[in-house]
DNA sequence: ATGAAAGCGCTAACAT
DNA sequence: ATGTTAGCGCTTTCAT
């Protein structure tokens, strides 16, 4: 065993307290285990030509001195990370981490692990988290939802493979996209509502993001083809939107609620209790998104397959890292209405009213 | 302007696609400004010692190139990354969502970065993830919640700073805690239920980990202190866990539940409508937590200040980055009850039943 | 005000 | 099978 003049002991040095100090390098360990840095490197690789007793030494020594290698120095001179980075829009919104699930196993899948960060929903920090994951040098991007521009994104694009999910996302090079049918998802509410008898149908909108728009577009398209007067009142992708919104719906004879989320829809849901109104039998509530917690809750749906959503754009997003020029592909993934306990046959004294009966508040 | 003969135009080089292809450098600015790389590396970090006009077509000419530092490369120099490590039990629990909007506002607030990674409440893959932060030499790691042994913890603890949020940590070096107080917690929820003429209250459990024990016993001694027999019946901390719980609770004749956390009250909730019992009129319900969705829920709860555990967690970290040598220290938060409309008054042929009556399935 | 040089911890030829 | 060497991209003395 050989010992340096820098470290007599071969021990990583420690403070009083036994809390690490300077922590211990490849050369610490090839000193202690009287050999040369490069073979420590292979031994720790798992190369098959490490004499098995070098090996041995080795494995040893950086077990005492508690080596642990450091990822900076070795991503910089590998000039690969392994590593992929990944933006929540809202990490309170449990539709995300479902989609994160599917991302994750696909990505650790195929050898990669993923930098998680989270902007709030605030386009100042989102821009200067997903700046951090570039500048760390991640091989790839996926943005589970964003508030990023066009060209913002255009520019992410070019730098580094990125997936978008969540909503199709053309004409931006080196991108993809994996997104439900927002425009058929909301048509899908409709139609169930309309064969449960309802004509007084209103949908709580979701802002005037793209996603919102477009389940809003699908929902007046809907109304319109079933030649129903439409009635889309202000929310927002929140409980709190839902809530105010669903108040506003019932106030103008709403008997059914297609909500722009399934969290706006629980919060529809409590504005409604709060009212006295019972779901479903004086209103029916359908949500959009799909979200587990809503079996629990009865909540009827437009659910999107979110795990598989994160899986295909892990799995685009690698292929991409793999072969970087290829047109973009734009994966659409099906949509489909669960029913449950939220959503039921329209009240009797609502049933067979005129279709296109101008709203009024007097039910 | 000055070229190089590596790259004659100056711009960094791109694909037949427009991708970049080869990441600019601090060479490659500093080649196309005309001065040394030391130079543009002072220039990019705002040191007052440039000329302005070399300021000027440094930052020009980064800007040209679309250049990007590398945050490996100088977290390797500099010898800090001026990063945490935040690793979260269960993202699909809304509660650490709130627990890690007070980490990342005191964390950025403090200048530093967070890197987020997840176990999924498996231990392997916990393990694994927060090797990868050691190993990218994240300067303090926060545990919101984590399933490591004493020993495990306690070697990390001694590689780095370390603060467990949720439950209270004592006797390892090198480690703060962050926690409410789970027995006193359960307490309230008896208490609450008693004042409101319950006997027959149950406990769905959590399983066996140390927070659903701790608040297990919390259930147990308060119902000793009412003269009230126990009843604990087996769950998790899931909604299914609840669901399944609750129906043995109220096969068992319970009045109301004591339920390990919000989640599993959630599930208690699908499984008492499930069986057409109202709430709280037949059976009343509490959770333990106090995320924010139980509002729109209406669900009764033992509340914790979330966000504020994470912010007290991060601001002892980062204390305790700038002075490891510091005797730990363990924070306690305030817990409340949070009554909501799951629950009410005990129904009228259950109260003032013998108290320590034996519980049957006959109610 | 600017540049040259050394080196952070590691890997990967290339020798031997 | 093992060691020597030359960097990866960056920061930071230390000269000038």
């Amino acid at each position: 065993m050989v010992t340096t003049s820098e470290t007599p002991t071969g021990l990583s040095p420690t403070s009083p307290s036994g809390l690490q100090t300077r922590r211990p390098t490849l050369h610490d360990v090839a000193a202690r285990a009287g050999v040369s840095k490069s073979l420590v490197s292979l031994a720790l690789q798992g190369s098959p030509k490490v004499a098995p007793a070098s090996r041995e030494a080795i494995l040893a020594a950086a077990d005492e001195l508690g080596y642990r290698p450091n990822r900076t120095a070795s991503s910089l001179v590998r000039q690969r990370t392994h590593t992929i980075g990944v933006h929540i829009l809202d990490l309170h919104n449990p539709v995300f981490a479902e989609i994160l699930d599917g991302v994750q196993e696909a990505v650790r899948r195929n050898g990669y692990s993923t930098l998680l960060v989270t902007g709030n929903a605030d386009p100042a920090t989102e821009r200067t988290e997903i700046t951090r994951l570039l500048e760390s040098r991640v091989e790839g991007l996926v943005l589970i939802a964003h508030r990023l521009s066009d060209e913002a994104l255009s520019a992410i694009a070019r730098e580094v493979p990125t997936v978008v999910v969540t909503w199709r996302t053309d004409g931006i090079a080196g991108l993809d996209s994996v997104a439900g049918d927002d425009v058929a998802g909301a048509r899908l509410a409709v139609d169930h509502l309309v064969t449960l008898g309802h004509s007084r149908i209103a949908h709580v909108s979701g802002g005037d993001n793209r996603i919102a728009l477009q389940r809003r577009a699908g929902y007046e398209r809907a109304m319109a083809d079933h030649a129903l007067a439409p009635l889309v009142v202000d929310g927002a992708f929140t409980e709190q939107g839902g809530y105010v919104g669903a108040e506003t719906a019932v106030g103008a004879g709403a008997t059914a609620l297609v909500v722009a989320n399934d969290l706006a829809a629980i919060g529809a849901l409590a504005a409604l209790r709060a009212r006295g109104l019972r779901v479903p039998d004086d209103v029916s509530v359908v949500g959009y998104d799909g979200m587990r917690l809503l079996d629990s809750l009865d909540l009827t749906t437009v659910a999107q397959p979110l795990a598989e959503m994160g899986r295909v754009a892990a799995d685009l997003l690698i292929k991409r890292i793999d072969v970087p020029d290829t047109p973009s592909t734009h994966r659409r993934v099906e949509t489909r209405l669960v029913a449950r306990g939220s959503s039921g046959m329209a009240p009797t004294h609502a049933r067979g009213r005129q279709a296109a009966e101008p709203w009024s508040s007097s039910t």
